[in-house]
DNA sequence: GCCTATTTGGCAGTGACTGCCACACTCTCG
DNA sequence: CGAGAGTGTGGCAGTCACTGCCAAATAGGC
């Protein structure tokens, strides 16, 4: 907001180095493993101190799971656009579109969901990051679900905010179980249109 | 399944010790913060060494989500009891009402809920372990789902699961938000209800 | 070319957690 | 009753992620 079109230079060399320290990073995680791999050992590869690593990834989680804030606000935003034109849950199915088509490739995105699922540490980090993500969709769901008459506004968002994430979920542990090539959106879908058939049982009245 | 109703006096004496304990740790954590709570304070107060403290309990987040795995092993019980009876949905209730009706009076679990819902690394230790409730479910309702027809029956028994936890969750959200008296079950009936209604916009064909 | 603001590195410290070893307790068997 | 095996406990030193602090370097604007 403050530096709309004039990205100065230091923030350009900054983002070099973020960059350049992600390249050393990863594949240190996905040769030896995460937790193997020591914050020094990563340092030294990228050739700074490890009190500057320190300061540009706060913490080790952040050198995999640091890109999902500035991705959880895209999403924010594309669901925002889309909530006045469509139904919640294709406001949200746009925003799994963005958010999955940005910045990284599918082999990309797949090696990194793999990392992600099999190390117990940065599920934990991701997760805690989605559910920011979720509070902060919470309340453009309930303004939009509110106008169409519902009382209990709110317990509804969170609900359909938290369904679409958890089809999100299921669909991402179906899809690193097989290849890079297959479609995650339609696995997405697939799981949308399980939670939401009603032929399986009836809800609870 | 080793020891069927012989609990060895050790047994019964380390329970006791486990008790203790939490009964130093949780009120700390309540009163002054789980960060700012240290296990040399914990175990100086329990009147144990720090070494000790580690054996009763293997990292600081299980003081507090320590309880789950237990946890996880009766929601598993309920839900494959329920399961040849009931469809999926109606199973995974089942195992919801064993839960929260387990170990806790409402109270406490209210307390602990704020305390983890408060606390970003008690969150993250929460969700990865609920992360393995899904898991160890997810054969039982592929088995049930697979027999009633459908071929990608472990898409759809991963889906209706994460489903229901995310209604688990989006109603301990709002319970939060309240009082203990008010009714969790409810809640989490009204989400499972929002998610399922088709009336918000139709599912993408 | 100088002055200032930001970046960087080193260093010491904290806190969670582990491996190792020695000591104590208990339970059993002779 | 006493020797020995098995187990719980404490202490200690070490690792690793992470932070605060200070001094040196470096870059940018004048």
């Amino acid at each position: 907001m403050q530096t709309p079109a004039r990205p100065t230079l230091r923030d350009r060399s900054r983002e070099l180095a973020v960059l350049s320290i992600l390249d050393t990073a990863i594949p240190l995680f996905v040769e030896q493993g995460y937790e193997a791999t020591t914050m020094a050992q990563i340092a030294e590869q990228a050739g700074i101190s490890q009190r500057s690593l320190f300061r540009y990834f706060g913490a080790k989680e952040d050198l995999v799971c640091g890109a999902q804030d500035e991705l959880g606000e895209m999403f924010a935003r594309v669901v925002a656009e889309e909530l006045p034109r469509t139904g919640p849950w294709d406001a949200l199915r746009a925003g799994w579109i963005a958010v999955t088509t940005a910045n990284h490739t599918p082999d990309e995105a797949f090696v990194l969901s793999r990392l992600i699922l099999g190390t117990p540490a940065l599920l934990a980090s991701y997760l805690v990051k989605r559910q920011r993500w979720q509070d902060a969709l919470v309340p453009l769901v309930t303004d939009r679900i509110g106008r169409a008459g519902h009382d209990d506004a709110e317990l509804v968002a969170r609900a359909v905010i938290a369904a679409s994430f958890s089809c999100c979920d299921a669909a991402g542990r179906i899809w690193v179980t097989g290849s890079p090539a297959d479609d995650w959106l339609a696995l997405y879908d697939r799981c949308v249109r399980a939670v939401r058939a009603s032929d399986l049982d009836a809800p609870p009245a």
